[in-house]
DNA sequence: ATGGCGGCTCGCAGCCGA
């Protein structure tokens, strides 16, 4: 079983290229983020047309999450439940026996700012919530963009990105917390290549220079990470003509 | 170097992202 997530910056733009990648990679399982589409203008046939099913909660502008899958989902849940948030950033299912929770995590600005607060007491509701989810499924996969960076290997330059949002210590922390639920970051179980990243900006060739940051994770609980065989980026698409500033993340599980 | 780039909007300038 192949999972994928993927920060596509706009599904409107996006679509053609994440149908070509479903093509060419076949996973059983895309997490989106940031498809900024309000739930009405989601490309539901396209999805369909190209042999998966479509779970999706979004908004206008900004944020929205949705579950691309071969198989069926059940018991499909948006937001964190009991927390009140207008942001669409959570959905999460339970798919083929395992429960998926899609997140996309609050960016946070800087770290002297609403947002910055915002997102911390967000990872808060996120980890007391999921405290109770990887207790009741032992099969559970989190995907999606963290908006983390967890270790100095995941930042280009960590002098440069200490104390700084993505990177900063109550960040994680975060990030360690979710560890700490019983959860493997599934791109670590494997030998990977230095300066691996998921995400560049747009400026100043941050692609060509490499000057990248791993912030997004496919995190999965023990059961899951024993049989995980595989984890990569698929970095070729940010190397696109207009591509997303994020690349997928892609997790093969054998099961 | 608070710039850079790219996506969004009851757009044509200003926001947000990371």
């Amino acid at each position: 079983m192949k999972l994928a997530t993927w920060n596509v910056n706009s599904l409107r733009v996006r679509l053609p290229q994440v149908l070509e990648w479903l093509a060419a990679r076949s996973p059983d399982l895309l997490c989106l983020q940031e498809t900024k589409l309000e739930d009405e203008k989601f490309p539901a046939e396209e999805i369909i047309a190209a042999g998966y099913r479509a779970e999706y909660a979004g908004q206008k502008t900004y944020n929205g999450v949705a579950i691309l899958s071969r198989k069926p989902s059940e018991s499909v849940i948006v937001g964190i439940p009991g927390f009140e948030d207008p942001q669409k950033r959570v959905l999460a299912a339970t798919v083929d026996g395992m429960r998926v929770v899609c997140v996309y995590i609050p960016n946070g600005e800087s770290v002297d700012s609403d947002k910055y607060r915002y997102k911390l007491h967000w990872l808060e509701r996120l980890t007391a919530w999921l405290k109770g989810e990887t207790a009741r499924y032992p099969s559970l996969a989190l995907l999606g963009d963290f908006n983390i960076a967890p270790e100095e290997r995941d930042v280009h330059d960590p002098k440069l990105w200490e104390g700084k949002v993505l990177f900063s210590e109550p960040e994680r922390a975060a990030f360690a917390g979710l560890i700490q639920l019983g959860l493997a970051d599934s791109f670590r179980l494997f030998e990977q290549a230095e300066k691996s990243f998921t995400w560049w900006d747009y400026r100043m060739n941050g692609f060509k220079r490499n000057l990248g940051l791993r912030i997004d994770h496919i995190l999965l609980s023990a059961a899951l990470a024993k049989v995980c065989q595989h984890s990569e980026i698929a970095r070729d698409m940010r190397a696109r003509e207009r591509p997303s500033d994020h690349a997928p993340v892609i997790a093969e599980l054998a099961i």
